[in-house]
DNA sequence: TGCCAGGCCGAAA
DNA sequence: TTTCGGCATGGC
């Protein structure tokens, strides 16, 4: 990895397998924007960052303090994404949905983020997930100005836990209202701790989120996934089955393991993204 | 207009 | 343990 520092942002060379489209697109993250130019903003931390690919690489706003201290590691890119890739690739399948989405970069969201965001998620489609989302930062994050324009940070638990049903109303988000103030609040009554959780193994951390108020099987792989890092979340037997009904073929069971979550996000962006295995008409 | 969405809860079987 | 109706809302 070689770092180039320019006045405002800075380029980082020598990295396999990073696509800002297919990272922030893939539906990990619901906060960054793609651009006319086709970079990526985003809000992240309580910052806000521009993103772009370049060749071997890519261009980030901020200063290379910046990006050590936190980018380096959202962005997950000191990990050999290529390496798991071609490991995943083994059959015509699993070769397609890594190709497909090479590139992908598994964020490692704030805890808190992820974890809201993706009880928000549940029946719902991505657009209304980031509409929903930008309408609870906006109406509760601070805002940040950023090249001319006002961006907003994503609001903390304590701000959440403050509110009220009638206060959420605004977000339009139905039932999940309740499970999103229930989760603020049983961060600030100290009940649901993420270190805690961080320090547990997989499916220990799994049984322990899921005691949370709407938060079921599918919120808490990809809570365990997107905000705690897991990698082998997104139990193989499970996904592997899912897999199946996505496209009618063969997994080798072998592939998986250390890096099941990495495989489930080339799966089923693939599979979405291509219009596989969407929920037959009842 | 109607189906569906990165589901979950709680009751009934 | 599994099944199933109900749940809020809006994208398409």
């Amino acid at each position: 990895m070689l770092i180039k520092e320019f006045e405002d942002y800075i380029e980082i060379t020598g990295v396999d397998d990073f696509s800002s489209k297919h990272t922030f697109l893939c539906g990990q993250c619901f906060r960054f924007d793609e651009q006319k130019d086709g970079s990526f903003i985003g809000v992240a931390f309580d910052k806000v960052v521009k993103i772009c690919d370049i060749e071997d690489g890519l261009r980030i706003s901020g200063t290379r303090a910046e990006f050590n201290k936190t980018w380096k590691n959202f962005l997950d890119l000191e990990r050999d994404y290529a390496s798991i890739r071609k490991s995943f690739a083994t059959d015509e399948f699993t070769k397609n949905a890594a190709e497909f989405g090479r590139g992908i970069r598994l964020l490692q969201q704030d805890h808190w983020e992820a974890l809201c965001s993706f009880i928000i998620s549940q029946c719902n489609n991505i657009p209304r997930i980031r509409s929903i989302v930008r309408t609870l930062c906006k109406n509760f994050g601070q805002k940040i100005e950023f090249e001319g324009q006002d961006y907003f940070t994503f609001p903390s638990p304590q701000k959440i836990a403050s509110l009220t049903l009638e206060d959420l109303a605004i977000l339009k988000c139905g039932y999940r209202a309740p499970y999103i103030l229930e989760a603020a609040k049983s961060i600030v009554n100290g009940t649901l701790d993420f270190e805690m959780l961080s320090q547990m193994d997989t499916p220990t951390a799994r049984k322990s989120i899921m005691t949370q108020k709407g938060v079921g099987a599918k919120v808490a792989d990809c809570f365990l996934l997107f905000g705690l890092y897991k990698y082998d979340a997104f139990p193989k037997d499970t996904w592997m089955k899912k897999a199946k009904e996505f496209y009618d073929g063969e997994m080798d069971e072998t592939a998986y393991g250390k890096y099941a979550g990495i495989y489930q996000q080339y799966i089923f962006y693939y599979a979405r993204e291509n219009g596989i295995g969407t929920k037959p008409k009842k």
